[in-house]
DNA sequence: GCCAACGTTGGC
DNA sequence: GCCAACGTTGGC
C-alpha cells in the first residue's frame, strides 16, 4: 500500500526522469558495457526491487525502476543504467551538439511529434535534468530519445505481492489525447505476461478467486469493505461544453500532464456540487485505498468547481485543493500564451487559456470548428451588412442558432488574397488564427463546417461570387489541434471504403489469428488485413501482397500509405528526400494527402525478371508458385519461342491488377456483399486509370468506347469471380479473381477496337487455338465477354510436362512446355497435345 | 528497410 | 472496464 501511495505522485517525476535520462544515455553506445550490466541487473532481482521503489520518489538517478523478468526489458534497462550513469557523471560526449540536420526537423516532423511534444509540455524539469539549454536539450532529445517508454519497459513496475510473488504492478498516465491523465493500470505476471485489464488477469490467474481483488488498486479486500466504485456519470466529451467537461468527468482538472500528483480516475471524479476544500485532493492520490475508506467524503464533496460559464477567467482549484495554492503554468495549446490555471480544452486534451475556452465554450457542435477570421473588409462580402436570410447558414442559423452561428454566405469575406494565387485554396495569404476571444455572429469569425457538410456550402458558395470559395480547402488550413489529434489517430481509415465498413474480422489473416478472441496472443494488435482502408491503410498493413513489393523508385506505387519512418536521426533527412524524388512524402506529416495521390501506372517500369520472381515467391508464395514456376520455366529457354504481346501491359502491372482485384474480393469476401455491388469495390482503379495520361495517342474516342463496355461489364453479373478493369492501354481487363479457379491466371485483354486476346501466365494464346473459333473476334457487348468466360472456365492451364530425367531432389521441378503449348486444354485433358510431344 | 512487438489511446 | 487497434520502436 505504502509503495502504491509513493508511486503516484512519482508518475510525473519518472517521465521527467526518464526523458532526461534516455536523452543523455542515448549517445552512448551498447556495445559491450550492455552485457555486463544485464548481469548486474540479474543480480538485483527482486530483493533489490522494493529497496529501489522504496528509494524511487526521492530518486533522481533514473535508477528506480524494476528489472523485468524478461531479458528484453532487462537488457534495456541495464544500457539505461550504464548510460545514465554516464550522462550524470559527467559532461555529455561531444556529439551530443552536434545539430540536428536542421530545424526543419521540427517542423517536418510536427505531426510526428505532437502528442507526444504536448505530453511532455510543461515538463520544464527536462530542462535541469541535462543541465543545458532547452533548445540544446531538445535537440538532444529529438536526436537521440524515442519519446515513447519503450526503452523502459521495465519502468515503473512495482511488486504486487497481492497476487503472488513476482507479480508486478504499474500505474500508466495516459499522456496525451482525450483521456490525457486517465490511469490505466497493468500488471506483469511472474511468466511476463502483461496484463491489462481484470478481465486479462482472471485468464491469467486461472481458478484464482479475483472477487475481492480490486484491479485498479491492487489489493484484495477482505472483509473491508472494497472501495465502493463511482458509478460513471460520464458522457460523451463532445455532449459537453468546454473545459466543463474536462472537470467533471476527471474531477482532476487540476492535473496537468506534467503534474506530479494524479488521481485516481475513479475518485474525485465528477465531482461538481462539492467543496474542494473538504479533504485535500492529494489523499485520494494514487491510493484509493489510503485509510479508511469509509472516511472518505463522497466524490461529489471533495472539489468544487467554478461553474465553466464563470465569465471570470481565474485560475481553477489546484490539485490539492487549494484554490490557486498550486498554480500551473501551462501553455495554451490554442493560443500559445501561458497562464496560470488548470483549464483544458474541450476535449481535455490540452490546457486551454481561459480566454480560448471561454471562446470555444459556445462551440456546442462537436462538428463544427471556429476559427478566427480576418476579413479583409474590403471585398463584396466584407461590404454586406445585412444578412440575407435566404443562405443555408442563415436558415441554419436560425433554426438552431447555437449549434451554428456561423456567417451569411453572402457577407463571408472573399477577398481574393483568401485564395492563394492558383491554389485553389483560400486564405493562404490570409492571417488567421484560431484563436476565438469571444464568439459572435460579426464577420470577424468564420465558422467552418466538416467535409460532410462541405458539398451543400460549395455549391451554395459560389453562385454568387465571382470568386470561388472552396470551403473543401479550409480544412487544409486548419490548425485546430484537435482537428490534427483526431486525424492522427484515424488518418488510417477514410470511413468509406467497404474494409472500412466492414465490421466483421475475417479471422484467418494474422492480425485476425493474433487476436486473443481467436486464441492469439495479441502481439500484433493490428485489425484485420481485410478490414484495412483501402485508401489510407498503411500498405504493411493490407492484405497479403497488396502494398508489399519492391517498386521501383519510379514505379507506381502500390495502393496504401507509404510505411512512415519514425527514426530519430538525422537519417531522416536523408529519407525525406529521397522520400520526395520518389514522389510521396516520407515524412510522418501524412495528413499531407499527398501520398494518396491517384498513381498514373503510365510511368511503370518493366520489372526485372527477376524481382518479380522474387516479389512474387514473397507475397504470393503457393498461389503464386505455379505463375513462378511458370515464369521459370519461361526463362529457361521456352520464352523465345512465344511471342510477346507488344503492348501489353508489364508483368508489373498486371500484377498489380490482380492484386487489385485479389483486395476487391476479399473485402468483398469478408463482407459478404452481394455480387452486384461490387462494382463499387473498384472505382479506384477507374480513378487511377482516368488520370493517367493515357488518351494520349490513343484516342479518347476510343477509351470512352472501352469505357462505356467496362461500365456494362461492371452492371452486368459476371461469370464468378471474374472482374473487369481498365489498364494501361487502355485496355479492358478481364481477370478470374480466384485462385481457386483454374482460369486464375488467365485474362481476357480487349483493346480499343474492342478485339480481345486471351493469355495464360502474361502469354498470349496462339490464335491456333481452338478457342478463338468459337467466338467472335471482337467483343462488343456484355453477352459476348460473358459468353467468353463462361467458356474458358471450361478449361484449364496446360501443366506441361515433367522432365524426362529426374532432377536432384533439391531442384525444383520444372515443368517443361512446348513453345507452341496451347496453355489452355479442356479440363479433363491436364496436357495439350504439343506439350506431350515434348516427350 | 522491414517487421515483430508492444506501449498507448480511443471508443464502446 | 475492457478491447480494438494505432503509432512507434528496436532488432534484424
Amino acid at each position: 500500500m505504502d509503495e502504491e501511495t509513493l508511486e503516484s505522485p512519482l508518475q510525473g517525476t519518472e517521465t521527467v526522469e526518464e526523458d532526461a535520462g534516455q536523452n543523455a544515455e542515448k549517445n552512448s553506445c551498447k556495445g559491450d558495457t550492455v552485457e555486463e550490466d544485464i548481469g548486474q541487473m540479474s543480480e538485483k532481482k527482486s530483493s533489490e526491487i522494493d529497496e529501489t521503489n522504496e528509494a524511487a520518489p526521492e530518486s533522481s538517478d533514473g535508477v528506480n525502476a524494476i528489472g523485468s523478468p524478461s531479458s528484453g526489458p532487462m537488457k534495456e534497462k541495464a544500457t539505461e543504467e550504464k548510460e545514465e550513469a554516464k550522462s550524470s557523471g559527467g559532461e555529455p560526449p561531444v556529439d551530443w551538439f552536434e545539430p540536428l540536420e536542421d530545424d526543419d526537423d521540427d517542423a517536418e516532423s510536427n505531426d510526428r511529434n505532437d502528442p507526444e511534444e504536448e505530453s511532455l509540455a510543461g515538463e520544464s524539469e527536462r530542462s535541469e535534468s541535462v543541465g543545458g539549454s532547452e533548445s540544446t536539450f531538445k535537440k538532444i532529445y529529438q536526436l537521440h530519445a524515442p519519446r515513447r517508454k519503450r526503452s523502459h519497459p521495465d519502468e515503473g513496475w512495482v511488486e504486487c505481492p497481492a497476487l503472488g510473488e513476482g507479480w508486478k504492478r504499474k500505474e500508466v498516465v495516459r499522456r496525451s489525447g482525450s483521456s490525457i491523465g486517465q490511469k490505466d493500470v497493468y500488471y506483469l505476471s511472474p511468466r511476463g505476461d502483461r496484463v491489462r485489464s481484470r478481465v486479462e488477469l482472471i485468464s491469467v490467474l486461472e481458478g484464482q478467486d479475483l472477487s475481492n481483488f480490486e484491479y485498479k488498486t491492487g489489493k484484495f479486500y477482505h472483509g473491508e469493505t472494497p472501495l465502493p466504485r463511482i458509478r460513471s456519470r460520464k458522457r460523451k466529451v463532445r455532449e459537453r461544453s468546454s473545459s466543463e467537461s474536462s472537470w467533471m468527468e476527471r474531477g482532476e482538472g487540476a492535473d496537468t500532464p506534467d503534474s506530479h500528483h494524479r488521481l485516481t480516475p475513479s475518485l474525485g471524479s465528477k465531482n461538481v456540487n462539492s467543496n474542494h476544500s473538504n479533504a485535500p485532493l492529494n489523499s485520494t492520490v494514487g491510493s484509493p485505498n489510503q485509510g479508511s475508506h469509509s472516511e472518505d467524503p463522497p466524490a461529489e464533496d471533495k472539489i468544487k468547481l467554478p461553474g465553466p460559464s464563470s465569465s471570470q477567467p481565474r485560475p481553477l482549484p489546484s490539485i490539492n485543493g487549494e484554490i490557486g495554492s498550486e498554480d500551473s503554468i501551462l501553455i495554451c495549446a490554442r493560443c500559445g500564451i501561458s497562464f496560470t490555471g488548470t483549464w483544458y480544452d474541450k476535449q481535455r486534451k490540452r490546457p486551454c487559456c481561459p480566454s480560448c475556452w471561454a471562446a470555444s465554450k459556445t462551440k456546442e457542435h462537436p462538428m463544427i470548428r471556429f476559427r478566427k477570421w480576418i476579413p479583409c473588409g474590403q471585398c463584396v462580402g466584407c461590404h454586406n451588412t445585412d444578412n440575407c436570410g435566404q443562405c443555408a447558414n442563415c436558415k441554419h442559423g436560425l433554426q438552431s442558432p447555437e449549434s451554428r452561428r456561423r456567417i451569411c454566405r453572402k457577407r463571408k469575406c472573399i477577398c481574393p488574397i483568401r485564395k492563394g494565387p492558383g491554389s485553389g485554396g483560400f486564405m493562404q495569404q490570409r492571417p488567421y488564427s484560431d484563436v476565438s476571444e469571444t464568439f459572435d455572429d460579426s464577420m470577424s469569425f468564420q465558422g467552418e463546417v466538416t467535409d460532410s457538410q462541405h458539398p451543400s456550402l460549395k455549391s451554395s458558395d459560389t453562385e454568387n461570387f465571382s470568386v470561388n470559395v472552396d470551403v473543401d480547402d479550409e480544412d487544409e488550413l486548419s490548425t485546430d489541434d484537435d482537428d490534427d489529434w483526431h486525424k492522427k489517430r484515424k488518418r488510417r481509415s477514410c470511413g468509406e471504403c467497404k474494409a472500412c465498413l466492414c465490421r466483421k474480422d475475417c479471422g484467418t489473416c494474422d492480425f485476425c489469428i493474433d487476436k486473443p478472441k481467436f486464441g492469439g496472443s495479441n502481439k500484433k494488435r493490428q485489425k484485420c488485413r481485410l478490414r484495412q482502408c483501402q485508401r489510407q491503410a498503411m500498405r504493411h498493413l493490407l492484405p497479403f501482397q497488396m502494398g508489399q513489393g519492391d517498386y521501383g523508385p519510379d514505379g507506381p506505387l502500390p495502393p496504401g500509405r507509404p510505411r512512415p519512418h519514425y527514426t530519430y536521426s538525422r537519417k531522416l533527412g536523408l529519407k525525406k528526400t529521397k522520400g520526395s524524388q520518389m514522389g510521396y512524402d516520407l515524412s510522418d506529416n501524412e495528413d499531407d494527402d499527398s501520398n494518396l495521390q491517384p498513381i498514373s501506372w503510365s510511368s511503370s517500369p518493366v520489372r526485372s525478371s527477376k524481382s518479380f520472381f522474387d516479389t512474387n515467391v514473397r507475397n504470393h508464395q503457393s498461389s503464386m508458385q505455379q505463375l513462378n514456376n511458370s515464369e521459370f520455366g519461361v526463362q529457361n529457354g521456352l520464352s523465345d519461342s512465344v511471342p510477346q504481346i507488344s503492348n501489353h501491359s508489364n508483368p508489373h502491372q498486371e500484377q498489380q491488377n490482380r492484386w487489385d482485384a485479389e483486395r476487391a474480393q476479399s473485402a468483398r469476401e469478408a463482407t459478404k456483399q452481394v455480387v452486384e455491388e461490387d462494382e463499387e469495390e473498384l472505382p479506384m482503379i477507374t480513378q487511377i486509370f482516368s488520370l493517367a495520361d493515357n488518351s494520349v495517342g490513343t484516342g479518347t474516342d476510343a477509351e470512352n468506347h472501352l469505357m462505356k463496355l467496362l461500365d456494362s461489364l461492371r452492371s452486368s453479373v459476371l461469370p464468378i469471380l471474374w472482374y473487369a478493369i481498365m489498364v494501361e492501354g487502355p485496355q479492358l481487363q478481364l481477370i478470374q479473381c480466384s485462385k481457386q479457379s483454374s482460369m486464375t491466371d488467365t485474362m481476357v485483354l480487349i483493346d480499343p477496337g474492342f478485339f480481345y486476346q486471351v493469355t495464360v501466365q502474361k502469354q498470349p494464346l496462339l490464335p491456333t487455338h481452338p478457342l478463338y473459333d468459337c467466338y467472335p473476334a471482337r467483343l462488343t457487348s456484355v453477352t459476348e465477354v460473358v459468353n467468353l468466360l463462361l467458356g474458358l472456365e471450361k478449361y484449364s492451364v496446360c501443366q506441361g510436362m515433367p522432365p524426362k530425367e529426374p532432377l536432384h531432389y533439391k531442384d525444383p521441378i520444372i515443368l517443361e512446355r512446348s513453345s507452341t503449348c496451347d496453355f489452355l486444354v479442356k479440363k479433363n485433358v491436364g496436357i495439350c497435345n504439343n506439350c506431350r510431344a515434348l516427350h
